[in-house]
DNA sequence: AAATAAAATTGTAACAATTACAGAATTTGA
DNA sequence: TCAAATTCTGTAATTGTTACAATTTTATTT
């Protein structure tokens, strides 16, 4: 199975679960929230825990296997796009789309390593209506 | 005053408050949450409630006054600083700092705003290690 | 200046996201 | 097969935030 090796390959031990969550992960590129991979997967897994998700994302994200994103104010959302690009989130709506970056070399992060920073992550990301909304056709997602 | 003119420029109408909560903005360029900023102000005002901080806040940023940030997943920040920079909150003794942007435009948001997409927000942030931290000289902020 | 209306502040209670933790289930390795 | 280690589960605790009603303060009208 595909998704088995590819946790293997971040050091992760694979189990029903895991391969579940970062299967949804992997083929849901909505940037999914814990209670959304949760509802979704308890009707494969009933007896799937919320506490389960809240671990394994964890873990997957110390792996470095999936993307913690704080853009939600309310909850934590995940992407497990490892890909450099940017989010946009609809104030209306709250989805949150992927955003290009165009390939160049970021400037700032190379200046901050010069200062002595150790550069991790990079997030980039904005704010705004997206077109679906701005023309009227709102729904919360 | 100054703070005084500087909240009815952005049509927020002063009060005891909201004069201290912004001055304390615009004097600590911590990035403070809303404890951080109880808890000192509360010295001075001490009938100060943690409400009237949040709807202050609030208020603040509704009316353009202050940014929010989410780098910290824990709990919001807040930024006096309008201009544009970016952020780095090192991992481990937890500060943000301000990291100027190299003044050019923004390529992303301008596709995007092709794309039909209204831009109200463009955030940037990195996370890391910072140097003090690095030098071992790690202290929880 | 007093009375009234409006706005802001306060404190408690409710809420929701997350984490701690101990027991149950599963997997691994001898 | 049995024991040890790991993973999962479910409840309870914790924490950041919001709702809301009562109180206080400020502004307005008489």
């Amino acid at each position: 199975m595909k998704v088995y090796e590819y946790l293997t390959s971040y050091n992760i031990k694979p189990s029903v679960q895991r391969i579940a969550i970062m299967d949804y992960l992997l083929k849901h590129k909505t940037h999914p929230c814990i209670d959304e991979i949760y509802l979704a997967l308890s009707k494969d897994i009933p007896t799937l825990s919320k506490t389960t998700v809240y671990n394994t994302l964890k873990l997957f994200v110390e792996h470095g296997a999936a993307k913690m994103l704080t853009i939600d104010e309310r909850n934590a959302c995940f992407d497990g796009d490892l890909s450099r690009h940017a989010h946009f989130q609809c104030k209306v709506c709250g989805r949150i789309y992927d955003i290009p970056l165009e390939e160049k070399r970021d400037e700032e992060a190379e200046s901050m390593i010069q200062g002595g920073f150790t550069v991790e992550e990079a997030h980039r990301y904005y704010k705004g209506v997206c077109p679906r909304c701005a023309a009227g056709n709102a729904q919360k997602s």
